[in-house]
DNA sequence: AAAACTTCCGGTAACGTTCCCAGTAGATGC
DNA sequence: GCATCTACTGGGAACGTTACCGGAAGTTTT
């Protein structure tokens, strides 16, 4: 009685035999139109749903795919996993979510318990180092993140940071803001030498010395960006000082950092973000920020993962381009004479 | 070669039968310890990993939970899909994630997907009024969030709006703020209902005319919070004005509107927030809020969920208490005398 | 020493589906 | 009128696992 109906049920219903009734529900051509009619109707009246688990034995696809991602609960990876569960979504599966905290122990477990409940395929931003875990892995997949640069050989899915700096730059001088401060990201970060390596080609490119430049290390936090910037201002105690700041968190704790010392942003400070967390929305001023493409990275690994599936061709690693927007964090200062002088063979 | 090694490889590798080594792999008590050694070992070097599309089939135990909340993307069902995702680890299952983006096909099409995936229960945040489509899930399954309120007879978790009302008014009146203002969400939503008639309460226990109260609707949004503000604002153009906020974005943008019309906060604004979203962490003032326990809540509720399948006693609808954060919008005027003296009795 | 019991193991069926093969009936070709 | 073809249908096997049953040893009881 709780028992759900199966197949057996709608095809003795129907009064076919269960191969027609398969036939019927699968859209096979092989079947007449008056029967897959009369199947339909058994079936709908029987409440009858298929069985995921079984079609998954029989035809080896689960209609499940997995998503790894350092936490849920981060914003970048809730959009990114949004994009993820659409696309999965339209293709008529379903997703997976886990967290792994950037722990290989819940890593490794994760992607066992993916094994193990045959998924598809997978989307992985990989905490670990050990390119071979992968290897071993035995289930398509693709990485996403700027940690997924240590897996050269592996489609991936990254934002462009060096577009993403450049374009935050651009705006800098644009805004009269020529040789900006920098907050980075602790130095064992592959992120932090990508970004100042761009920041020195821009600088090169406009006959500005790199060396110029102020910089502070920070972890990606809020306290971080706070304290680095109690230090850039303890450096620079009066003028106005432009910040470019490895993420929006740091960015927030530095405009803080600003106001509590009596320094107002934007008109004492300007501070430019990297990232587009929705605080920086809510923030006073708002944050002017450079924002990564999260859903659309989501969405576009995903899509990746399944043309990977198919057999189609894959372009290895695909570099999606940032978005600067602009709320009220930056001064316009205009176009400042001294380095106009410098730059104006090119503009 | 490319084939994934079965149970039956593990037990030729083994010479052992199939069943043999399915015990061996279950912890069953009916086998050698030796033998299970070399089951064990057997199955490590074939690198085998259960199946559990056929375990599920087997056994009717897929190993899969459902999740069905509105939006990943936001913060707070973020958290609650972290909670429910570790309690779901914990017991060894995975979880799916859908967002049903408060729309009623969606959510219908999640639950087709879940019934699909042979999911052993479900927890659901409903958009849907009609408890049918719950009747006819054919799925345990536990809600969450004020909407479940519609669903006296489920099992359901939510926070517990009147405690956290209480909480909120009690600490403004500490604060000498025996009369505050109030934005609340649009009068169609249940929560709002409940949120008044605790004001109500509470004001008529401190011998406050409820009336007394200024209230100004909105939506749950950052924009109909800075609106809603603006009103407040002209109708009491002078002195310190305290709000209570239906929820954070309302309150981050009443901020925002009292800053603009130089009144700041918390000079001359008291501002409270509901919900504790991040982004109050990272506003100037920082905003106190009451903070709902989302993470707790998807924990409690895969709890729940567990409970429900193993047939443990339910109690039927929990609420979890709500816990003030104290940041810096609301300002301390001390006991106000006017009301010290009405109050006098009870204190 | 036979009986009863314990311990361990192998064979088989079943879960629900799809795929392959064979088969039937009617239509078409010569 | 027989062969061939088309359109559709039914039967059975297989996917990988676990539950059940029966049996072969060895151990204890009477």
């Amino acid at each position: 009685m709780g028992r759900r109906p199966t197949i057996i049920d709608v095809a003795r219903l129907a009064g076919v035999s269960k191969s027609t009734a398969a036939r019927a529900l699968t859209d096979s051509p092989d079947v007449n139109e008056a029967t897959r009619e009369k199947v339909r109707k058994a079936a709908h009246t029987a409440g009858y749903e298929r069985n995921h688990l079984a079609v998954g034995m029989r035809s080896g696809r689960s209609g499940l795919f997995g998503l790894v991602i350092p936490d849920i609960t981060n914003p970048f990876w809730a959009e990114v996993a949004r994009g993820a569960q659409d696309i999965v979504g339209e293709n008529g599966a379903s997703l997976l979510v886990f967290s792994s905290d950037w722990d290989h122990d819940r890593e490794a477990a994760h992607l066992r318990a993916l094994r193990q409940a045959r998924v598809e395929g997978a989307i992985i931003n990989p905490v670990s180092d050990n390119v071979d875990d992968f290897g071993r892995f035995g289930v398509p997949f693709v990485l996403i993140g700027s940690s997924a640069e240590r897996f050269p050989d592996t489609p991936s899915i990254g934002s462009d940071i060096a577009q993403a700096v450049r374009l935050g730059l651009d705006h800098l001088v644009l805004l009269g803001h020529p040789t900006p401060a920098l907050i980075l990201g602790p130095k064992s970060r592959l992120a932090r030498a990508r970004f100042l390596r761009t920041v020195h080609e821009h600088c090169l490119e406009r006959d500005v010395d790199p060396g110029a430049l102020l910089v502070e290390d920070s972890d990606y936090t809020f306290e971080g960006g706070y304290a680095a910037m109690q230090r850039l201002l303890a450096r620079r105690p009066i003028g106005h000082i432009a910040v470019f700041c490895a993420n929006d968190l740091i960015a927030l704790g530095a405009m803080l950092a600003a106001r509590e010392a009596g320094r107002e942003c934007p008109r004492d400070v300007s501070i430019l973000g990297f990232d587009g967390v929705p605080a920086g929305a809510f923030s006073w001023p708002g944050l002017t920020t450079i924002e990564k493409p999260a859903r659309e990275m989501g969405r576009r690994a995903a899509m990746a993962l399944f043309d990977e599936i198919a057999g189609r061709p894959q372009d290895g690693r695909i570099y999606l381009p940032c978005r600067l927007v602009e709320r009220g964090s930056l001064a316009d200062l205009g176009a400042q004479t001294p380095l106009r002088v410098a730059g104006v063979g090119r503009s």
